[in-house]
DNA sequence: ACATAATCCTACCTATCCTATAGAGATAGG
DNA sequence: CCTATCTCTATAGGATAGGTAGGATTATGT
């Protein structure tokens, strides 16, 4: 399960690159139009500074802005970012802080083999879809609903 | 990330098809040889008996046994008695506790739609590997590992 | 230089879940 | 009846997620 953390910056980074026409966007202008508890952002947004997909202009008429185009941003970057990988075994995380105790042989650990196919099933979608996607997903929902709409008035 | 849990149940799951003759297994056979706590994995059992890939045997003589052959037990049944479903966000998971609050609109919401496309990636996995392979992988691992130690002697 | 608007940083709190344990109860075999 | 088992309920400690507070720092405009 993602975290509330993960959910709150694919928001976030959704409402700036929709939202972004080259100026910075205030934490507050997106901890509002986006719901999410403003102080808890704050550390979302520092977070994905720091890992590069942000960056950010300090001081009056300062805000948040996309480091990269949105095509340039995967999900699965922001996911690593704030989850820390998306390993579902620690002995498989990027970031490794050891082997798991269970496996005790990691090459011939049953489970470590199986999750393993999972995790590159999880990385191959998140590495293919972008930020642009995911917002492009979300328009053409909403496209198709209101014509669906209009058809049944 | 799995819990422990899960890990646990799958190497009581591995060390019952591979050592499973007919007659009932003891939890504390099971407890020792897979190096599970004991009392923990008592409850793991149960839940794994609950979810129909167990049955037991009370009494004296007693002990566990696999429901079904570990062919037709499926690693994503397994995940989904000891994690209750493996959904990526509360709205798509198979016991729906109801829509997530972020997403307004579930199908309009971007990063539903990604997870979900995740959540396939995942569950294809997860169901098309079973018990039977995931046992076959740590073997053949095993035995590819004891062939490249011959060769270097 | 100064007031103001913004992000940045450090620390903290709370509830929930994960892991694990204890002990009494129920059931079957001999 | 005795013993070996699983079964059930309750509980406890620790970690993590989610959220909050307040002040420090930095830049802008006048």
């Amino acid at each position: 399960m993602i975290s509330k953390k993960t959910k709150y910056a694919l928001k976030a980074l959704g409402y700036l690159a929709e939202h972004s026409v080259g100026d910075p966007i205030l934490i507050s202008e997106l901890a509002k139009e986006e719901n999410i508890p403003r102080k808890f952002l704050e550390a979302i947004l520092v977070a994905l500074r720091k890992g590069g997909v942000l960056k950010s202009k300090i001081g009056k008429g300062g805000g948040y802005m996309l480091a990269l185009p949105p095509a340039n941003i995967t999900i699965g970057k922001v996911v690593s970012i704030l989850e820390g990988g998306f390993a579902l075994v620690e002995c498989l995380n990027d970031n490794v802080k050891g082997v798991c105790e269970e496996c005790g042989d990691p090459a011939c650990c049953g489970i470590r083999l199986v999750m393993s196919d999972v995790k590159k099933a999880i990385d191959s979608v998140l590495e293919s879809t972008t930020l642009a996607d995911m917002v492009e997903k979300s328009d053409t929902a909403r496209q198709q609903k209101s014509k669906i709409m209009d058809f049944s008035i």
